[in-house]
DNA sequence: GCCAACGTTGGC
DNA sequence: GCCAACGTTGGC
C-alpha cells in the first residue's frame, strides 16, 4: 500500500510541465531537516502531488510518482550548485532527496483557495498557518478526498 | 543549552 | 513588496 506525499515547486524554477519533459528529476535542494526525514520515508511506488506554490494562484497541479529511495542529494557537494554545502562531506552526507518521475497532470489545477473550503483537509500541513514544508505527508483519506475534487472531469 | 537575531518561505 | 511563522545560528 503505497503512502502519499505532496511536493511543492515554484513553477518559475520547475514545474508539472518541466517533469512530463524530463520524466523523473532529482528532488535536490531540499535543506530543510523535517523535509530530509520525510524523503527518507519514502518508498517506491509512492505518489505524490505536485504544488505550485509562489505563483497566483497557487495550487495542485499534478501526480508524480517516487521512482527513486532517499539518496545523497547530489547538489550538496557541488562548489557551482547554489545548494552546495561545505559542511557536508561524502563520507557522511547531510542532506537526502528522492526522485520523482511524472504520472499525470490534473484535469485542473485544484487552487489552494478550494482546498481551505474542505473542512477534512483542514490538517493538511498545505493549509496550516505558518506550515512551509516543502515536501509533506498526505493521507489516504486527504489523498481520495482530493483526487475526487477533480475525478469527474475531463483529463486535459 | 538558552534564546535573541537572522534568514527563508510563501501566501497575500 | 510585505510580513508572519518558524528553523537555524551563534554568543554567552
Amino acid at each position: 500500500m503505497p503512502r502519499h506525499w505532496l511536493f511543492k515547486t515554484e513553477p518559475d524554477a520547475f514545474s508539472i510541465d518541466d517533469l512530463q519533459r524530463v520524466g523523473r528529476e532529482e528532488w535536490s535542494g531540499v535543506r530543510s531537516f523535517q523535509a530530509r526525514n520525510i524523503m527518507r520515508e519514502m518508498k517506491l511506488g509512492d505518489l505524490g502531488f505536485f504544488y505550485h506554490s509562489s505563483i497566483q494562484p497557487p495550487g495542485i497541479v499534478g501526480v508524480c510518482e517516487v521512482v527513486a529511495e532517499a539518496h545523497p542529494d547530489s547538489t550538496q557537494f557541488d562548489r557551482k550548485s547554489e545548494y552546495w554545502d561545505p559542511s557536508s562531506g561524502r563520507a557522511n552526507p547531510k542532506w537526502w532527496c528522492v526522485d520523482v518521475g511524472f504520472v499525470r497532470k490534473l484535469p485542473r489545477m485544484i487552487p489552494l483557495d478550494e482546498l481551505r473550503t474542505i473542512p477534512a483537509l483542514a490538517y493538511m500541513p498545505l493549509l496550516r498557518r505558518g506550515q512551509r514544508l516543502s515536501v509533506q505527508p498526505v493521507t489516504p483519506q486527504e489523498w481520495a478526498l482530493i483526487l475526487a475534487l477533480v475525478a469527474s472531469e475531463k483529463s486535459g
